[in-house]
DNA sequence: TTAATACGGTACAATATGTTCTATAATGCA
DNA sequence: TGCATTATAGAACATATTGTACCGTATTAA
């Protein structure tokens, strides 16, 4: 990618990462986007087709770096210490969003958009740090629909109510509010 | 309230639940709406400040419906045999909410909205029909956030995934999901 | 019957969107 | 280094949407 295309798009990336802050998703037109990236309309046509796609970009880049660790071992195939560690995992993302612009993009109306997109992602992953417990008589899908609305909301709690609230704390919550899901673990 | 008013109201409110049925919200103009409600453009405008407005209105009257029964049982200070009838409320409203015009509401969008709102009213209404068991270290508020999220989340996906489902099961589902913070009644 | 008021219709200003054009400057490559 | 390519800025533009103002008419409640 050119030189120039990279700088635009980061430079239009954070100047509407740095608009969610003060203004909600739907009052931000693109007009401020371009004066606050200091780019050419032509430029920012060029780069996202609409705004929902820049918000598309915004989540998906945030998201591949929250889950970033993640990716990575999987991509390693080091699957040493998978089985069990699930709250490690967690509490690894946990810190990851707590460090990152998650907050800001949470609030408000793109909140709702990137929680949906985070829960379309967040499945797959659930599947592989956490083994799930059979239960007879409930679907499986309903399980794993339950288990990644639970994260979403828990994540979405946290941030908004109890911000100063450890990310350890949080997934301990988050792991015993769904135990009967999630084989037991000695020490838990 | 004048005649005309209710008849406008009425109007618009039904005009807008039809288009949300072929659109999606935010793509919905006012225009389209005063067309498919046959009504002047002042007159849109007299009734409803904005189209969000438009959308909470319908929203709200929905959600009453829905819980009407529970509304009404309160209203009365009919508070036989609340307890432990948690199971049976819970059906009761799964069978409004499938036999109203929530499902259109719930797609797309608007669901998003629709779903903020109910999350909004549910979370009284569980404390009013579960008895929340205590778990210590957790924070009661973060087990009330749960409850209702999860119950959103079971009516998204019955929905949407499952609509076949009977509401019998659904309700069986969330409440074995959640099982760790009711309490467990003789024959569950 | 009458005064109040909700209505329809039109016109209008303001704003936002997305496209088209041209000249310019940065870039990657031979 | 020189050159062809391509991203960019800037302006102008057509289009669409929003929200308001005005006015004559029709319905309503009393």
């Amino acid at each position: 990618m050119d030189r120039r295309q990279r700088k635009s798009r980061k430079a239009i990336l954070s100047a509407f990462s740095r608009l969610l802050e003060r203004k909600s998703y739907s009052r931000i037109t693109v007009q401020e986007i371009i004066d606050e990236a200091d780019v050419g309309r032509t430029t920012f046509y060029a780069h996202f087709p609409t705004k929902d796609d820049l918000l598309a970009e915004l989540c998906r880049e945030i998201f591949d770096h929250v889950l970033s660790p993640v990716l990575e071992k999987e991509s390693t195939h080091d699957f040493s210490g998978k089985e069990g560690d699930a709250e490690k995992e967690l509490v690894h993302i946990l810190y990851h969003i707590r460090e990152n612009e998650i907050p800001r993009v949470l609030k408000g109306e793109s909140g709702e958009l990137f929680l949906r997109y985070f829960r379309s992602r967040i499945a797959p992953f659930l599947k592989g740090i956490i083994m799930i417990e059979d239960k007879p008589g409930i679907p499986e899908e309903y399980i794993l629909h339950q288990l990644s609305g639970s994260l979403v909301s828990t994540i979405e709690w946290w941030l908004s109510e109890k911000p100063e609230e450890s990310p350890e704390k949080i997934a301990y919550y988050y792991l015993k509010s769904n135990s009967q899901f999630i084989p037991e673990k000695r020490g838990r």
